[in-house]
RNA sequence: CGGGGCGUAGCGCAGUCUGGCAGCGCGGCUGCUUUGGGAGCAGUAGGUCGCAGGUUCGAAUCCUGCCGCCCCGACCA
């Protein structure tokens, strides 16, 4: 390729609106032109290192016995109502009629549409288990997209499908998975990529994992042990909160005029907030009052809260709510109320402190030394006990007992085993060999490969511009020719050039007349990791300079060898 | 969806408060000089000042409405 002819030109100023390293060199670099909020146009080189991305994935994915397909991006609605998601997920699936008034939608995920495929195409036991996999657009009105390529609307998403005849199978499968996820993140050149547990949210089933490409304006939270045998998604971290042994004490009601907050509670009775149980009320989609108990200096982790309950949605309670169930805001607590109009959660933090100050259900009353075991004995048939709290930098990993260490990290990649909930709702099973119908074990997992080439800039850079690493680099070569106007140059760089095109090799040539400080510039934002320089100064000795992108290597090389000499440093990185 | 900011040449911005010739730098094109980390000189092209309406003799500038984009938050398979 010919510089002068490539489009996507490089700028040397950073765009206003790009903020994060990744945006700002894809941007300078001319890799991408953004078309609208969320949406971008991927200009050749981008288009390149994609479609590299993918040609990894695919690899991968065929080594593993995924068998390649291609869904459509529209999808009628029907499709989304037999599983239930097209009520459930909200404005982020983007709906539109057709001509005829038929709802469609655009796929932000193809469970739906594979189930519709396997259900007529797979009815037996000899057939399974089965992966079917496709590289393919992606459609999330997001509420807010950010930092160009990391949370957009228009995306492209590798998403795989797997169905099984057993759990055991779906449990060995989704560890396969795991192995060439590794591998593909590996082959990338990803330096810091971790898989986390995590929630499955919308997708539903119960094991999942996410892989976190790790990076400071990654969107996600990540809480790891010390020595990193512990790691998990914010939204499931756990702690191991140590709880001081201490005489349970008799309860005794205090007067706390005016004192409605855990704040101010613990300031006028002098005790940390860690002394008192904080009463948090929730009420679900048919207005259940939830009534959460946790220590005063911890907050509720809805997303946990919304798990372990098992409900979709959560709203705070309005103070009349909470007057309904018989507590007085400001002063409630679970002592004397009625526990037929209401779900009662202790976290683990309040259900084993000792001597707490909790509520009176009482206008300007609080009790001292609440403790659980002995004052909720009588209603612990009512009480679900549970971990809900919000886990902080600092806090014991739940294995070792070390204080987590909190990272950010760009989800890349996640894997899900999603059970019977697809096949029982929308009828996908096969004949055992028993000839009974049975509901097919599925499991499903995306990579995002926008996101990876992204990360790969955020893990990968240096001032000048992103460090490509050799599997997916744009171009293998690039070679300067400074002063080009000097007939030695080039015909030096125009003979090197065809000769690099005879053997295939994947070269960019910089054939402008600039100066060289632009030329160097724009080859570092290309960040092609061989560089092929050539001047008068080299010529003069018959030589060319050979550069690494990386800076870890500069030498000079005879003009009649550089083909050879490239050629043995390409096959270095492909063994 | 809430909060904040921005919208003027391809890009970055000044001009807006206080209404009166549409400007600067970079980039583009032509020519000459220059060639190891974003050169110099000369010439030249490029504008619906986001859109619509209003006020005014006169609007980029003041008023009203709308649209778009960025950041923070909420949300997020």
């Amino acid at each position: 390729m010919r510089l002068s002819k490539l489009v996507g030109k490089r700028i040397k100023e950073t765009p206003k609106d790009a903020q994060t390293t990744s945006h700002i060199f894809l941007v300078r670099g001319g890799y991408v032109r953004q078309v609208s909020t969320g949406i971008y146009t991927l200009l050749p080189l981008a288009k390149r290192i994609k479609s590299k991305v993918e040609a990894i994935i695919r690899k991968e994915m065929n080594s593993i016995d995924g068998q390649e397909i291609l869904m459509p991006v529209v999808l009628p609605g029907e499709l989304w109502e037999e599983s239930g998601r097209l009520q459930r997920v909200g404005p982020e699936l983007l709906q539109f009629s057709d001509r005829n008034k038929k709802n469609m939608i655009l796929g932000m995920t193809h469970e739906e549409a594979v189930v519709h495929a396997v259900r007529s195409d797979v009815n037996s036991y000899k057939q399974l288990p089965v992966m079917l996999y496709q590289i393919q657009t992606k459609y999330r009105d997001e509420a807010r997209p950010r930092a160009g390529l990391i949370r957009v609307r228009e995306f492209t998403m590798k998403d795989a499908y797997s169905f099984h005849t057993t759990q055991d199978c779906l449990n060995t499968y989704y560890q396969q998975v795991h192995e060439a996820y590794d591998k593909i993140f590996k082959q990338i050149g990803l330096k810091n990529v971790v898989s986390i547990q995590s929630d499955p949210g919308m997708m539903g089933g119960n094991t999942s994992h996410e892989f976190m490409a790790i990076a400071d304006c990654g969107e996600d939270t990540i809480f790891m042990s010390p020595d990193g045998d512990y790691k998990a998604n914010k939204d499931i971290a756990q702690s191991l909160l140590k709880h001081e042994y201490e005489e349970a004490l008799p309860m005794e009601k205090v007067h706390t005029p005016g004192k409605k907050t855990i704040d101010e509670v613990a300031e006028f009775l002098n005790v940390p907030t860690s002394k008192t149980g904080k009463a948090v009320f929730y009420v679900d989609a048919d207005d259940t009052v939830v009534f959460v108990v946790i220590r005063g200096d911890i907050e509720v982790n809805e997303v946990k809260l919304k798990n372990c309950l098992n409900i979709e949605e959560i709203q705070f309670a309005t103070d009349e709510q909470i007057r309904q169930i018989g507590c007085v805001p400001g002063y409630a607590s679970t002592l004397n109320i009625n526990f037929e109009k209401v779900r009662v959660v202790f976290d683990l933090s309040a259900a084993n402190e000792p001597n707490l100050i909790v509520g009176a259900n009482e206008e300007d009353y609080h009790y001292k030394n609440f403790n659980f075991s002995r004052d909720m004995a009588s209603a612990s048939e009512n009480i679900e006990i549970i971990d809900l709290a919000v886990v902080k930098e600092g806090d014991p990993c739940p294995v070792t007992g070390q204080p987590l260490i909190l990272k950010r990290g760009i989800e890349i990649g996640n894997i899900f085993q999603l059970g019977t909930k697809y096949s029982k709702s929308m009828g996908c099973t096969f004949l055992d060999q028993h000839g009974k119908s049975q509901h097919m074990i599925m499991g499903c997992y995306g990579i995002g490969v926008g996101r990876i080439i992204a990360s790969v800039i955020e893990q990968s850079n240096d001032k000048y511009g992103p460090v490509w690493p050799f599997s997916i680099a744009p171009y293998h070569v690039h070679i300067c020719a400074v002063d080009s106007k000097k007939t030695e140059v080039k015909l030096a760089a125009e003979d090197l050039y065809s000769k690099f095109l005879d053997e295939k090799t994947e070269v960019i040539y910089d054939d402008r007349s600039e100066k060289p400080g632009s030329m160097f510039n724009d080859a570092d934002l290309i960040g092609v990791p061989l560089r092929i320089i050539i001047s008068p100064k080299t010529l003069k000795r018959n030589e060319v300079e050979f550069k690494t992108r990386d800076g870890s290597r500069k030498e000079f090389i005879v003009l009649e060898d550089t083909v050879e000499f490239i050629k043995r440093e390409i096959d270095k990185f492909r063994v």
